[in-house]
RNA sequence: GGGCGGGUAGCUCAGCACGGAUAGAGCAUCACCCUCCUAAGGUGGGGGUCGUGGGUUCGAAUCCCACCCCGCCCGCCA
């Protein structure tokens, strides 16, 4: 006998019977809830309910006696999981799960679902598009924006896993001045090839572009407030001035050739700013130079960014340039709808979308979870110059994504919450209230340095791929260290996953709500509650496996009475409800929180039972077998947050 | 000023959606465990006004209200 969910199962025979003992014991009692949760021991059992305490007040009786009319009402047959129900404590009543039965269903599951254990899939399966990721191509990845395709993908992974046809978009926000400011330090440089990573090659040249422009717009608005006699505006460009003057010195110290070049290069040009500004408005009309150049750039720092992406075995579906929905008529024709609409009004020659209005008008606040009181500011939809802003474009790209899915999931940092509330509520405005509703805004909190704040502008940043070459390098010194008889080739295969899984897995374990202050030792860790130690205990059950040699198919089941293995037992045969509640709730860090529990229990089990040397052929199959499920668990979970599980290390 | 998120052991965090039995891990620290299946491991000790104050409840880290601290947002930036 196998299931897809042997803890389910298990579940719904206790409340099949304690449904029926509180109908026939109080047919006058209606109970919305049995109130079944796990117990915090398992000598309380492995479900409990404290529905008593409840029935108490409504009855006007102690919890205990009427635990034990419930427990004495129990149907006498028709159990095959359970074993015994007992009321306990101040009025529990607990049910013991028959572990020979339970332990035989849990890992015959497992055994025969293998690889495809725990994906329970869901009974609604919709297309999906999660947009993850689109770091801006103007240079690295750096590790404050690391968080988010490794979310991304981990939330990509488990909806997939849970039957819905998901699609990874990544896009690319190529319109805008920064885009331009790239692109005019790579055409004044000639166009070079890059001589390092793409991506940081334009990084460096983006940062330093950056730097000079923004010194040469100092200079002549210090003269211009000079001339003015606006001297009250002088100290604080010259605070201003003085803050890009030390950068410019950093940076032709890190860059001195192309600082140099750039240098002269910009110093050509009167006046740089109104440079950019041309290019930029060249670009969003779809001028072919402007297109091909700033194309070009993009071009080259994405295909940096697909390097660091196959990395960490990170994949998309589809790149979206954000210039596309642009140059078609899609956004204009999103401007033209949301006017006719009530909800858009012009005030001082740019146009404004009364998201307020729209939530009041459709009484929206409380599907919103918004306070009666607060008021949601208006968006800017279109400046006086005629050009769109970044959250028009987003609701024309948000309604093609519905064009081709059903449910939009964006992981987007949480200081864009109420761009993205705002964008939600323009769909509403739209008509397109199905769409709203199938539009999630996956927040996550900032990641930051502890000494100062980074900067991409500024060139202060650690770069995600910089986080990965030191993980790869130290677990590298720590696969030396631990198994110097590996061949060279061997360590750095090793080095390679369990350092990039080390990465992976701080990132997705805390709470993405929690913000995260950088440190190398919280990133790089070997120890408990990381990947590499889970990684370790899938190798250290691969290895048991590979020495026992044998199937275990003379396993008694009903010989795993320590506490130890039943615990087991549990963890393994509850991973599905696991799944589908990181699913349901998008909380991949509960899987990366349940594979380091089960790595807890099978180590604690590993240390104190021994499993081939066991004092029976017939014990000794039944740990190989409960081994061979942790394994394939922990193999499983891992899977999901996109960390390997080796078989030896 | 308004909104959102966070505040749990010296440090990093879990638990909070759905209130239940002694609030859990790791790091650090102290003492142990490799003639034994991988010691990246295990065992044990010490360490807590769950930000503060009220309230609801048989029962509150969890729900409600007020306040305090930290971060972010409130742009014709993205």
């Amino acid at each position: 006998m196998t299931s897809e969910n042997p803890f389910a199962k298990f579940r719904e025979e206790c409340e099949t019977a304690l449904a029926y003992a509180l109908k026939t014991t109080f047919p006058e009692v209606e109970a919305d809830t049995l109130s079944l949760s796990k117990p915090p021991n398992v000598d309380f059992g492995q479900l409990a309910s404290s529905l008593c305490f409840e029935l108490a007040k409504k009855l006007k009786q102690k919890p205990i006696p009427l635990a034990e009319r419930l427990v004495s009402a129990m149907p006498k047959s028709g159990f095959s999981l359970v074993s015994k129900v007992v009321a306990a404590g101040a009025g529990y009543v607990n049910f013991y799960a028959d572990f020979p039965k339970f332990s035989d269903l849990a890992l015959s599951s497992v055994r025969q679902l293998n690889f495809e254990y725990g994906f329970v899939k869901t009974g609604d399966p919709v297309k999906v598009i999660v947009e993850h990721t689109s770091v801006n191509p103007l240079h690295p990845i750096h590790i404050g924006q690391a968080r988010n395709p490794m979310l991304g993908d981990a939330l990509a992974r488990i909806l997939e896993y849970r039957g819905h046809a998901v699609s990874r978009h990544y896009y690319i926000d190529d319109v805008g001045r920064q885009s331009s400011v790239v692109a005019y330090g790579y055409l004044k440089l000639g166009k070079p090839k890059p001589d390092e990573k793409a991506d940081r090659f334009v990084g460096e040249i983006y940062t330093v572009t950056c730097c000079l422009v923004e010194l040469n717009r100092l200079k002549r608005e210090l003269e211009l407030a000079k001339t003015a006699s606006l001297s009250e505006e002088v100290p604080k460009i010259n605070k201003e001035l003085a803050e890009w003057t030390s950068i410019a010195a950093e940076l032709e110290e890190k860059f001195p050739t192309l600082f140099a070049k750039l240098l002269t290069k910009i110093g050509e040009d009167e006046n740089p700013e109104e440079e950019i500004n041309r290019l930029n408005r060249a670009y969003e009309d779809g001028e072919p130079e402007a297109k091909s150049l700033i194309r070009e750039v993009s071009e080259l720092c994405i295909q940096g960014f697909r390097e660091t992406q196959q990395r960490v075995e990170v994949r998309y579906d589809s790149w979206d340039w954000e210039s596309d929905f642009v140059w078609s008529d899609q956004v204009s024709k999103v401007l033209q709808k949301l006017k006719t609409s009530p909800f858009v009004y012009t005030e001082g020659g740019v146009l404004e979308f009364d998201a307020e209005k729209v939530v009041c008008d459709l009484d929206l606040k409380g599907k919103l979870g918004l306070r009666e009181n607060y008021e949601v500011p208006p968006l800017t939809l279109v400046r006086a110059d005629g050009t769109t802003l970044y959250t028009t474009r987003d609701v024309a790209y948000t309604l093609w994504k519905f064009d081709r899915a059903d449910r939009v999931v964006n992981v987007i940092g949480m200081e864009q919450s109420l761009a993205q509330l705002q964008l939600k509520i323009a769909l509403y405005a739209l008509g397109n209230s199905d769409y709203a509703d199938n539009f999630f805004h996956f927040a996550y909190n900032l990641i930051t340095l502890p000494g100062y704040k980074m900067s991409s502008r500024r060139g202060r940043y650690i770069t995600f791929d910089e986080v990965l070459d030191e993980a790869v390098e130290r677990a590298f010194e720590e696969v030396s260290k631990r198994s110097p008889q590996l061949s060279q080739e061997e360590k750095r295969e090793i080095a390679n996953f369990v350092g990039i899984g080390a990465v992976r897995y701080a990132l997705v374990d805390v709470d993405p709500s929690k913000p995260v202050i950088f440190t190398w030792d919280r990133v790089l860790d070997f120890e408990t509650n990381s990947a590499p130690y889970v990684q370790y205990t899938h190798a250290r059950a691969c290895s048991i496996l590979r020495k026992a040699d044998r199937k275990p198919e003379n396993a008694d089941f009903g010989l795993l009475k320590e506490k130890l293995e039943r615990e087991l037992v549990l963890a393994v045969a509850s991973f599905p409800d696991t799944f589908i509640e990181a699913t349901e709730y998008l909380k991949p860090n509960l899987i990366a929180d349940f594979a380091n529990a089960l790595a807890d229990r099978f180590n604690t089990f590993y240390n104190a039972l021994p499993v081939i040397k066991a004092e029976s052929q017939e014990l000794s199959d039944a740990r190989l077998a409960l081994t061979d499920a942790v394994r394939i668990v922990i193999h499983n979970a891992l899977n999901l947050i996109g960390v390997v599980a080796p078989e030896k290390m």
